[in-house]
DNA sequence: GAAAATTATGCACCCGCGTGCAAGCGGACT
DNA sequence: AGTCCGCTTGCACGCGGGTGCATAATTTTC
């Protein structure tokens, strides 16, 4: 390691060398702040010079708001986290916050980590976790300092949390139509794990939808974990022993992972194939969805917005209302 | 939001009730202080009745040191990511360190984030990703503050950084034996992108190893980015036109990500199967190879010594010897 | 051209805790 | 009983900057 170690060079330094006092140094640093043009230059020059930058942690012990914002996540196995975390850390460092990544997967850990979180006094803490239960959600609650819990691409009803989501119940109605239309008869709704807290709406959504307008009642079963493999395996069961008129026509799955694991065992245990034999629909549009193995009918969350929804929840100038009714849009591909 | 924003309850305010002095109140939190059985214990009541915890930013600040590592990932394309993540996290969580994640996918951000986790004092960079350039590392080392630099899972040549990486010519040289031993008479190698700084030694490792053990040249080729759609573009470009004899019978890929890219052009494009026409290779044994669409053979590396290894270089008690040797081991699927 | 309205700059005090050292306390030993 | 020693506890000072207000330097206004 080179000469990195030239640490020390606080405000003071720079307003010696600028002939300013330092809190005139620190105005030079912040946006629209009372100062002249020319002295603002002056201290740039000096601080440029000096190789300068404010220390953030004494700005965020002085000022009480860190820029640090806690992302939760308890799954590390679905793709889609790493593209919802790439679009958080992007457009949250836009607009100036830096992410703490927090792995939940331990529910003991968990604790801890979320109380480092807010010893560290983050603006807020993101949910983007999937299986998380209630019991984790009032964990988080519990913890001081977290001023705001907020729970992301999925719906809660706890009225301590902000939900910012895709309206779903919209979603599941186009997608259940689109089924629907392109003639499946026998389908079979294939659920993640059930929580009560951050539930997803699609499950009841699809059943109902289903019922009013065919007249028939939809089957469904559930994955402990959103894991293909997990899909796999019970798909499989499912499937075993049916024959070719018995069995589903059409399995829509709660996200792309599940439906990446059914389309596998469709294939694989049975040698059937997709969406011929049996049509497959999931949500998400993770990028290994595109692969010719797949070519997954799914439903893409606005993230963009909504990130930037959670933005101006973070500036705090969000009216509250319609963070959770983003809408998405449909992409048709070749399994349904 | 219920009732958070009880904050602001300082070790003073603990001291207070239970009867001693602010620092006695701090001792009680450290480990290994000086302090009586006794006293610990009233602390720690006094404490947990008013939900004290301490503030890490004013401890930081004080301390300079921040138990926070900057996680620099520069590709959400690859799943293998996911894995390192939380592995990383997780280990790093155990031993009392949290991690920024930075995203620096976009250069002109790569700059800005960088030294914004200078600024929050940072104890390390970590750099996970695989596309970063020489660039980037320059700008990562012009960064004042950041003490140490890491380039983990990839050797780096720089001398002002640290790697901590597998024994990559071991293990190229294993799976070259392997495809040798198979049988295998015709290879193509499928670089990623080719940088300086931090050069995986895969390529020139395998055609080496080649030339030696059978006499004939290697073809290779490579990729602009670890994209299996570009993989798989690239693999069609190569093989169209070829006959079947002069076509590879062993497709070695630097990763997996490259490696289903490669199984589905073979598959999908040439109508060939995986292993029979055609074989392929990954490295890193990203879940989404135990797919039966994949059944990849490929290299596991041992990620959890590596963050060990990580870990111990942050302790500072490393030996500085033997972090880019790590052995991992070869996982034999059906793939070649 | 002087008073009023702006805009710039400086400053005291605070954020919450760590460090090193000095003071307090009790027991063992001569 | 007095002394030395080791373990506890208290404290002054500092980490680097933010906040609100007072003061100084400009500019505007009539």
């Amino acid at each position: 390691m080179a000469d990195r170690a030239n640490d020390n060079i606080t405000a003071d330094d720079v307003a010696r060398v600028a002939g300013v006092s330092r809190w005139t140094v620190n105005r030079a640093f912040k946006k629209d702040a009372s100062i002249s043009a020319a002295t603002r230059a002056r201290v740039m020059e000096a601080a440029g010079q000096l190789g300068y930058a404010p220390d953030l942690l004494a700005a965020s012990l002085a000022s009480d708001r860190s820029n640090l914002v806690a992302l939760l996540v308890d799954d590390f196995a679905n793709p889609h986290k790493l593209v919802m975390m790439e679009r958080l850390t992007r457009i949250l460092r836009q607009h100036g916050w830096d992410t703490l990544l927090v792995n939940t997967l331990d529910r003991n850990d968990a604790t801890v980590a979320l109380m480092n979180a807010s010893q560290r006094r983050v603006d807020a803490a993101v949910l983007i976790g999937v299986n998380f239960d209630d019991q984790e959600l009032e964990t988080a609650l519990g913890a001081r300092r977290i001023r705001k819990l907020i729970v992301f691409a999925r719906f809660s009803a706890n009225p301590n949390t902000i939900s910012i989501c895709c309206d779903d119940r919209a979603a599941m109605l186009q997608m259940t139509d689109h089924v629907i239309g392109k003639g499946y008869r026998r389908p079979l709704f294939l659920a993640g794990p059930q929580t009560l807290s951050a539930h997803l709406m699609r499950k009841e959504t699809f059943l109902a939808r289903w019922q009013a307008a065919t007249g028939t009642i939809a089957a469904f079963t559930s994955v402990a974990r959103y894991d293909p493999t997990l899909a796999y395996a019970t798909v499989t069961t499912h499937l075993t022993g049916l024959s070719a008129d018995r069995r589903p026509d059409v399995i829509v799955c709660e996200n792309d992972a599940l439906a990446m694991g059914a389309i596998d065992a469709i294939r694989y245990e049975f040698g059937l194939r997709t969406p011929d034999d049996i049509a497959v629909t999931g949500f998400d549009d993770v990028p290994q969805t595109t692969s010719p193995n797949y070519r997954l009918t799914t439903y893409r969350q606005p993230l963009t917005a909504m990130v930037e929804g959670l933005v101006s929840v973070l500036k705090g100038e969000t009216e509250s209302a319609d963070l959770s009714l983003f809408q998405g849009r449909m992409v048709i591909r070749d399994s349904a």
